[in-house]
DNA sequence: CAAGTATATAACAATATACTCATACATACA
DNA sequence: TGTATGTATGAGTATATTGTTATATACTTG
């Protein structure tokens, strides 16, 4: 919690992780990964990318360490590093679906 | 938490979301507006932004709720809609400062 | 009413990001 | 050893996003 401002660096660091979630697809893989330890393969299955595109949101996540990989013959199989991880995309859900209903709230009472 | 899966509407609410958030820029206006209302013109002096541009952001931050407008003669003032909305920041850049050192302590062990 | 000031926006150039197809690479297995 | 399978990556295209300049809009004040 710095009170005192950041360094550039610091906000392209913090900046970088959020676009981590910034995106659907690679939500969906978080969400896959929820259950445990996946395989590439199961991952497609279950998140319906294309395999070369879910590669790559795999290697940037594991860039930025959101994901380990251990590879097992010819299968890769990725975790999350920490479900904490989680936590911080249920915030934001939770907090959507609050706002969601605040917003349904009104219209209830104005309309 | 939810456990089923997210539709494709909310993974992109939550996605886009994140990305408001995925921005050095953005980071830094809220930052600046931590200690309370701002005007434009001092959130330009404050985060060394250009007027357009800041401006731009602010428009984005207002469209998804992350800031209110108040209008004073022709002055514009911002507000942060939630204090919340900085613990989200607060938690990733815990996070990453225990990341860092723990970084550290492992280069420190082994070098 | 004219001129100045604060903020917003249109239009553009630059950059980044995602997705796809084809292919490379590594491993298993017949 | 040759072939099939799982995963990663190069190259190209499409799209989104940022920041800038110039300008529009709204308000105040002389």
């Amino acid at each position: 919690m710095p009170r005192t401002p950041m360094s550039p660096e610091l906000l392209d660091l913090v900046a970088a992780r959020f676009r981590a979630f910034g995106e659907p697809a690679r939500l969906r893989i978080l969400e896959a990964l929820r259950g445990g330890e996946q395989s590439v393969g199961e991952l497609v299955a279950d998140t319906g990318l294309g395999q070369a595109n879910l590669s790559r949101h795999l290697q940037q996540m594991l860039a930025l360490g959101l994901v380990r990989r251990r590879k097992a013959g010819r299968y890769a199989y990725y975790v999350l590093t920490d479900p904490d991880v989680l936590r911080l995309c249920d915030v934001v859900c939770g907090r959507l679906d609050r706002e969601n209903q605040a917003q349904r709230a009104v219209l209830r009472s104005a309309g």
